[in-house]
DNA sequence: TATCAACACGAAACCGTTTTCGTTGTTAAC
DNA sequence: GTTAACAACGAAAACGGTTTCGTGTTGATA
């Protein structure tokens, strides 16, 4: 078992000091030809790579970035990820990836520890308990020490950093003025409880492209489902006791679960009623019906995300300018399918 | 903005030195009570917590550990990642995740990056690249290091380290044996290109259980398809030309598209058609019909291969003990859904 | 009063780098 | 024959901690 090599080992070895051996391994020109050769093939040879936390410590900035998620087994999260990853990787970045798990504590936990040290920025989705809460004092701390931070998807307007988000309100409005176009008139709204403000934008979009079509709001049109809970029962009791000709919903998974149970109840989908869901995953696609939905691009969101951070980071090496906070929004698309591609009657 | 606050600025604050700093704040009995009470009131004052990174240098240890896997955006390898980090996350540990894309020159490229002082260990799924290549130097490296590290689900028996598989073959000759219990005779298999370990293990168990029911294999009822790309065509064009009563898919994907071609076939599952996929996710769950599915246990293989991990890392650091390997095996389960549930005729 | 332990603290080494600032020895210029 | 310039290298500080090993001051003891 060879442990890796240092600067020290090699010094003594070749009985000149460390200095040197630093020098000759940048190609430094105070170091003659003869010695730079001789310490480079010996480096070589032995596999020399430098102690990356040595070097955080001396430089001040780890090249690691930190990602904080309420989940990473959820679609759109994970593609989020996917594209943070992406990006951070063609600029030599890595990223520590948290789970908050939906919980405050974990979140501030996980924030304390990365914080001392360990990253050069944040990148964060709030959990739901933190939205609920309301308390964002772990982040303003962050911010309070100069550490870059970008929100996204979760954000908050109390919370002064750079976002990255969707449209989530014209997306909403999009699709159910869609459904309208396609003469559609109880245009049922599936949600979780509000204090996720994506899932209300999403409502407050729905019931703006109501009221421009003269539609009105009908509160038995809107079931309200918690976050992560399967509640089938208040699903199923909704479907048998509400009339409706169109569902929209704010994920895909509730989307997929309310068109098996109205399957259930002997509707044709799309003929007797229409979906879409938010979140264009796998589920989307290979739904039975597929299933019409709004892709939020989370990858592009991540890749975003990313860019903005690292920027960020890269700026502040330099002067301290003024600072400036962006939000950046990425248009979300939607993507007809099966669920409502048949006219009415 | 207050950047965060170090031991020698509270030593100079307080005129102390930056040692019994150091010490009061670990309530060494060395320094007097007044000292110790005024210092860690200055310091909880000013929020101080020591810097990660210094106390990584100093101890050589980073509780950083490094997880690579092939892709993020699916199911099997998500789960797993949740079962790493939360168990990481109890023992302290940060999980820094990085994304091969089933290629070997990123994997190197991400080890190399990781190895060099960032991290305690090493928890990985090989890439389909690198299983089809065979080359393994990198890990033979990492491993000569003596670095922990822990390989799951992809494996290769050429790298000495500790692993954690499921029982792939026995839990295919199981669904194989299942189906052919309901009465099934014409069973074909979908898999992926055979360089794949699991599916090459897969489609042995699945032989194994026609040949012990004296069901002969017919060539004809195997479809290969490449790993990632979609190749609709080639899965139509089996199922128009070829006879069969049930199917067992190598991954939830192919088993969900399967179903979805034999649907517009116009046949009925599971009355004509059977199905069955390995990883048990949401797909499975969500899919119409629901499909039966062998779960692989993701979220537990992580915290097993979490858990063997840090248990090593950690006792690397008492003793130099004789090198040992394990391999967990964690029993896949089948889970029995409505893509199977009727017996044939 | 000399001796000694206990107490409370500081100096310095160390982890592995980078980088500034000497300090040599040689050579060219005057 | 001085002096200045330069080439080639080393010493040391710095990053932010921990820890070992002094050391000076007390108070008690013989």
């Amino acid at each position: 078992m060879k442990k890796k090599i240092t600067l020290k080992q090699i010094a003594r070895e070749l009985e000149v000091s460390i200095s040197t051996v630093s020098k000759a391994l940048k190609n430094s020109k105070e170091i003659s030809k003869d010695t730079t050769e001789k310490i480079q093939a010996f480096a070589k040879l032995y596999h020399y790579k430098p102690n990356n936390i040595a070097l955080s410590l001396k430089n001040k900035r780890t090249r690691n970035i930190g990602v904080i998620i309420p989940d990473i087994v959820h679609h759109f999260f994970t593609t989020v990820f996917r594209g943070i990853e992406q990006y951070a990787d063609t600029k030599g970045y890595n990223v520590i990836a948290c789970v908050s798990d939906e919980s405050f504590e974990k979140e501030v936990i996980n924030m304390e520890m990365l914080a001392n040290g360990s990253i050069d920025g944040f990148i964060l989705a709030l959990s739901a308990e933190t939205q609920q809460k309301k308390d964002f004092h772990h982040l303003m701390e962050i911010i309070d020490q100069g550490m870059p931070l970008v929100l996204f998807d979760r954000v908050a307007d109390e919370v002064v950093c750079d976002k990255v988000v969707i449209n989530d309100f014209e997306a909403s409005y999009m699709a159910t003025k869609k459904l309208i176009e396609n003469g559609r008139k109880r245009i049922a709204l599936i949600t979780t409880e509000s204090y996720l403000n994506v899932s209300e934008k999403r409502a407050q979009g729905y019931y703006k492209a109501l009221k421009d079509h003269d539609l009105e709001l009908d509160e038995n049109l809107i079931l309200r489902l918690p976050y992560q809970f399967e509640d089938e029962k208040k699903s199923e009791a909704f479907f048998a006791s509400t009339i409706m000709d169109a569902v929209l919903c704010v994920n895909e998974i509730f989307a997929v679960r309310a068109m098996r149970i109205a399957q259930g109840n002997g509707k044709k989908i799309p003929e007797d009623i229409a979906f879409i869901g938010f979140t264009d995953g796998i589920l989307s696609k290979l739904a039975n019906p597929a299933l019409t939905s709004i892709a939020q691009h989370g990858e592009q969101m991540g890749k975003v995300a990313a860019k903005m951070l690292i920027e960020k980071i890269e700026r502040d090496d330099e002067i301290q300018q003024v600072e400036s906070f962006k939000t950046a929004v990425i248009e979300a698309t939607l993507i007809e399918r099966e669920s409502t591609i048949n006219q009415i009657k």
